[in-house]
DNA sequence: AGCACGCCGACT
DNA sequence: GTCGGCGTGCTC
């Protein structure tokens, strides 16, 4: 029993919350409440109720009294943040630049954001299905969005998304609403659909007996993982050299320790199959992911906070597991663009998991068969130690590699624009008659990525943005890739009145044409976003791929990662080049991780695999080393580009984009917000200039690179540059981006 | 980010 | 008269 006292002065905590203001705000405990860093509140702000997190108890306040407002409850202590995740939040947001309750709104589950499942309201068609197609007819002429919205749903051949039906047909909300009302569609509420990702255990990963690379990669990671000592390694390990393997090894001594450890895997690869390699060789695994209800999302997360579960297993956001005791953290596939996130806080999980070593006394662990080369540039300066496994485990082969030309391809079969070359259809045709399967890939989807007008030279453009639109020849519709505007292909030419226009270039669905059309008898599948929408169509491509129904699949970047079937021994690259000629200066690094994986897909099993890389740029360095599958070469030679012209890893980059309805004010905004940029030493501003893309979704685009090319000038230039956001008005934007993925 | 306040143009 | 567009300022 405590005796009474006398009232006592008010405790103030200082309360971060989820707003681009960059600053917390003080509130009062209540008598008799208690609070602690880490503690999740809810709290009443400018009227309206919120959820914050302490950061800090006690001290006093400037304020007048009457002003600061009570917390005005304490959600259960089960979710406590651990002071090292509140440390790494306050990492995350001084490195880039978002408020502390931005970055601990990424760092926290979202068990308090929402309660209960959430219901995502959906259109379905009411009316039988040939009445509705006659309608989309009848309205056509006299109520052309309604037609547009049904055609759109029909399409679509199940309750859509109404957020979906929206932004795809570009319309408001009373389209649809009128069909609703005139018995044509019906609103239903769906639960929002969650991801199942129970671990596929008849994929138990046995034990592999490592080779000396693998162990000398396991011994080394080990020293320092006894040690207690935070380093970084680099695990540099050709396509199915057993890097995973590596990865278990390292957790079986994590484990041992009784210590506890996180992997971080690419979205893509978060399969039950990837879990299911972890959970077969450990039972006390959580696994976390986007697609986690609230409540499994808790708790895995107590489970990871009483150390119930020991090992977390997920992507990017997967860091962030609050579990006790932590040895090491895995980041596979480091290369992957999603380990960065493109909304605020736009975090790099590689970077974070780092921050989190340092701050945990953990080992991380970088792996890819082509590691960045900001990683390789620090494993060369010592920042990063480097371990190579220069083998493939196992059974599998490199495959054999063959640059196809297309320059020499005969001029006929050039102008009708070369799909297959005739390297390509010959060893197709032999591998189909050998019963083996084939992969094509091609970066691209729809059937021709541009409409173009012979008569004038116009392509089709988007009303809203400033790109071409891409010709799909299923959905019979122009679409726009950026905003997803769709429209009808016009008969003449919008410009010139021309008739007849032609279909430019090659996307997944052209190529697919032409594959059934030259080999008639195989049985074609294509993965890309539009054959995929529908729920679980990827599994059952991809299990009848395996079962050997599909002779051929073609697909985009969807199968160009992981995919591992044996009887694969031909995969065609139609088009190296896609990537090549984008502006940014990753083009030559994406194009080589891009065949280099690709070109892992073949002669996974017992028998010898070919790729044949379609090229116009045979002599490209990119391609080149592709084909040599020569890391090294290409390393050196992208080193001496980036020297040059002062790109990562010769300098850190930060990008300034300005977004507004008119491309004066973008740019007049632009100018401003990088102002206090002038006369930072080591810094160079690139700009403004307008964005590669220069208008999305009717708002201009205009931008600044700016590269740092010490640590000092990244932290002047972020102190200089850290309130941009509050210039920002109604019709104008400014976001700050370090490290961008993208420069588009 | 929201939300209130407040200022101007074009409707019943 | 007032409805409604959106610029400005504030939030413990």
């Amino acid at each position: 029993m405590t005796d009474a006292v006398p009232e006592p002065r008010a405790t103030y905590v200082q309360v971060a919350l989820n707003l681009p203001l960059r600053r917390e705000f003080t509130y009062a405990l209540p008598a008799g409440v208690t609070a602690a860093p880490g503690n999740r509140v809810r709290v009443n702000f400018h009227g309206r109720a919120l959820g914050g997190v302490v950061v800090a108890v006690g001290g006093d306040t400037d304020l007048p009294p009457a002003k600061v407002k009570r917390i005005e409850g304490v959600l259960d202590g089960e979710t406590v943040l651990p002071p090292s995740l509140l440390e790494l939040s306050r990492h995350m947001a001084a490195t880039y630049g978002c408020s502390l309750g931005e970055a601990l709104d990424a760092t926290l589950p979202s068990v308090a954001k929402r309660r209960g499942q959430r219901r995502i309201p959906h259109v379905e068609l009411r009316a039988p299905h040939d009445l509705a197609a006659q309608a989309v007819i009848e309205l056509e002429d006299k109520h052309q969005q309604q037609s547009r919205v049904l055609r759109t749903v029909l399409e679509f051949g199940g309750p859509m998304p109404i957020l979906d039906l929206r932004r795809r047909t570009q319309t408001s909300d009373s389209p649809w609403q009128t069909l609703v009302k005139n018995g044509v569609l019906r609103k239903v509420m769906i639960a929002e659909q969650l991801e199942e990702l129970v671990p596929a255990i008849e994929e138990r990963a046995v034990r592999h007996e490592l080779n000396e690379h693998q162990q000398r990669a396991v011994d080394k990671v080990g020293e320092s993982i006894a040690a207690r000592q935070h380093r970084t390694f680099l695990l540099h390990g050709v396509t199915g050299s057993g890097k995973t393997e590596v990865y278990l090894r390292i957790l079986e001594e994590v484990r041992a320790a009784g210590r506890s450890g996180i992997v971080l895997v690419p979205e893509i690869s978060l399969t039950p199959q990837t879990v299911g390699r972890f959970a077969s060789r450990f039972p006390d695994v959580a696994v976390l992911h986007s697609g986690l209800t609230d409540a499994e999302r808790g708790r895995q997360w107590q489970r990871l906070l009483q150390g119930k579960a020991k090992i977390a297993v997920g992507a990017r956001s997967a860091l962030f597991a609050p579990v006790q005791n932590l040895g090491l953290i895995v980041v596979d596939e480091e290369h992957e663009t999603s380990f960065k996130q493109d909304s605020t806080p736009r975090y790099h999980a590689r970077e974070m998991a780092i921050i989190r070593g340092q701050i945990e006394n953990a080992v991380v662990v970088l792996g890819s068969a082509t590691p960045t080369l900001e990683s390789i540039g620090k494993a060369r300066r010592g920042i990063y130690e480097l371990l190579t496994l220069p083998e493939r485990a196992g059974a599998g082969r490199l495959p054999k590699i063959v640059v196809q030309d297309l320059r020499a391809e005969p001029k006929e079969t050039r102008r009708a624009g070369v799909v297959l070359s005739r390297t390509l259809l010959v060893m197709m045709q032999e591998r189909l008659q050998a019963r083996d399967q084939v992969l094509l890939f091609l970066n691209r989807r729809g059937y021709s990525p541009v409409l173009l007008c012979p008569g004038c030279g116009e392509a089709v453009k988007c009303e809203s943005c400033s790109v071409s639109m891409t010709w799909h020849v299923r959905r019979g519709r122009l679409v726009c890739h950026w905003c997803c505007r769709e429209k009808r292909r016009p008969e003449i030419c919008p410009t010139c009145q021309h008739a007849g226009m032609h279909e430019l270039g090659v996307g997944t669905e052209r190529l697919e044409q032409a594959v059934k059309a030259q080999f008639p008898e195989a049985i074609v599948a294509r993965m890309d976003a539009d054959t995929m929408a529908e729920r679980g169509a990827h599994e059952r491509v991809l299990a009848s791929f395996r079962k050997k129904h599909i002779d051929v699949l073609i697909g985009t970047q969807m199968i160009a990662k992981g995919l591992d079937f044996p009887d694969v021994t031909l995969v065609g690259v139609v088009s190296a080049d896609t990537g090549l000629f984008v502006p940014d200066y990753r083009a030559a690094e994406r194009t080589f991780q891009l065949l280099h994986q690709v070109a892992g897909r073949a002669g996974r099993g017992e028998k010898a695999g070919t790729v044949v890389i379609q090229t116009y740029c045979p002599d490209n360095y990119a391609v080149e080393a592709a084909a040599k599958n020569d890391y090294d070469s290409f390393v050196q030679q992208e080193l001496v580009f980036r020297k040059v012209t002062g790109y990562p890893p010769f300098a850190r980059l930060l990008r300034v984009l300005a977004e507004a309805r008119t491309e004066k004010e973008a740019q007049d905004l632009l100018r401003a917000a990088v102002q206090p940029l002038q006369g930072i030493a080591d810094v160079e501003v690139l700009g403004p200039a307008p964005a590669v893309v220069a208008k999305v979704k009717d708002h201009w685009r205009w931008h600044v690179l700016v590269k740092c090319f010490v640590p000092d000038a990244f932290t002047a230039a972020m102190g200089a540059i850290g309130t941009v956001e509050d210039l920002a008005t109604r019709s104008c934007r400014v976001t700050l981006d370090v490290d961008p993925s993208s420069l588009m």
